[in-house]
DNA sequence: GTCTATAGGATGATAGAC
DNA sequence: GTCTATCATCCTATAGAC
């Protein structure tokens, strides 16, 4: 007998089950992202998954089931760059490689990019525990090994969570406000992320390399 | 007789009429920016302003108009540091100085920064013709200054599109993802703002130092 | 599992007394 | 100018047929 504490949508366990499960999920990001959480409806969310709104609420139990499933997927692939970068790589590589994996998840993952965005400026509200727990221990611990590496004279003497806040701002800044830098830079593809890879790029070597 | 082409709030004409739209706009911003357009609702900001949701809708013929009424102020200030920065003066100076003045006014204006944040991120339903029009104009003209800075050795080789972005997106990000930043660095006081200072001042005056 | 129909509540906006 | 009462709509969620 399942657990009655907390309404959960189903374990997928068919395969059609899996898959509509997952075309909701696609949907919901699409529309959590463009309209926030309030601005969503399941109306929208059934449309774009193809479904009908009953049969949305058959497969997860609320909207904000949805919602905190998406979230719970979202904070973990948000963080794998930063947990990748290794502290006995060589220092500068890593920081500057650490940001243009942020940059490319930018590119790649801007759905996600503005669920994110849309969830802390309003407030962080169904994840604020996670941004004081896991979240802060990932960054406690990679502000270490910046540290470490400024102490050993490896890198420059800068700030490492201001670092990694600028890492994180310029990057994401790509996806979040994609509207604007569109709107300014006009061309109709997208080369704007190449130029960006090369000024973020010349950026962080700069900052980081040691005066000495 | 008043036109009937839009649907326009009374311009304010007694004391108590000014003071009531203000009052309004005030309690608007705050909601506005804290849940987004969809997100907020009349109930809530008549609550803020201390007013009676249909005395709100005396004063202001709907929703809309209310936001409509705070984004046209908003873009405007918004820009003004940026106008500021000066052709003729020192350009490493003149960018930090640009650069210091975006996150005093995140610290100063935070609910401004995330009420665009918010406009921006759900793709600037409301006000993506200015952002075609009189920003990229701007940004265009304060492009132009920056590449004539590079050119005559002043400043550094770099992108001046991307570095203007670059600013925008570390000083806003310290009112736009506040939560976030609260949550890792915990301490009571803002004295993270100083910090921030110190470290964007670093920063942009590294990048911008030409090599020689 | 999926649908139509609908309950039940919130929300933007208006009517009309004062 | 400001209020109470209320309308009309939209929205989340459920009931129940198939």
């Amino acid at each position: 007998m399942e657990s009655r504490l907390h309404k959960k949508a189903p374990k997928p366990r068919t395969r059609i089950q899996k898959k509509n499960t997952e075309t909701i999920l696609d949907a919901a990001l699409e529309v959590f992202a463009q309209h926030g959480f309030r601005g969503a409806t399941l109306d929208q969310i059934a449309k774009a998954a193809g479904l009908s709104k009953p049969n949305l609420l058959y497969y997860f139990p609320s909207k904000v089931a949805i919602h905190r499933a998406l979230m719970d997927v979202l904070l973990k692939t948000w963080l794998d760059p930063l947990r990748e970068m290794d502290a006995n790589g060589d220092p500068v590589e890593e920081i500057v490689a650490y940001a243009l994996r942020k940059l490319e998840m930018s590119r790649e993952m801007p759905r996600e990019s503005r669920l994110f965005a849309n969830e802390i400026v309003q407030g962080a509200p169904n994840i604020y525990d996670k941004i004081e727990g896991e979240l802060k221990d990932l960054v406690d611990e990679k502000a270490r090994v910046i540290s470490g590496w400024i102490a050993q004279s490896s890198i420059a003497d800068i700030d490492p969570y201001h670092l990694i806040f600028s890492i994180w701002a310029t990057t994401q800044h790509y996806a979040d406000f994609d509207v604007q830098i569109r709107g300014i830079l006009r061309p109709e593809e997208d080369t704007h992320f190449d130029t960006a890879r090369v000024f973020l790029d010349q950026l962080y070597r700069r900052i980081l390399t040691p005066l000495n």
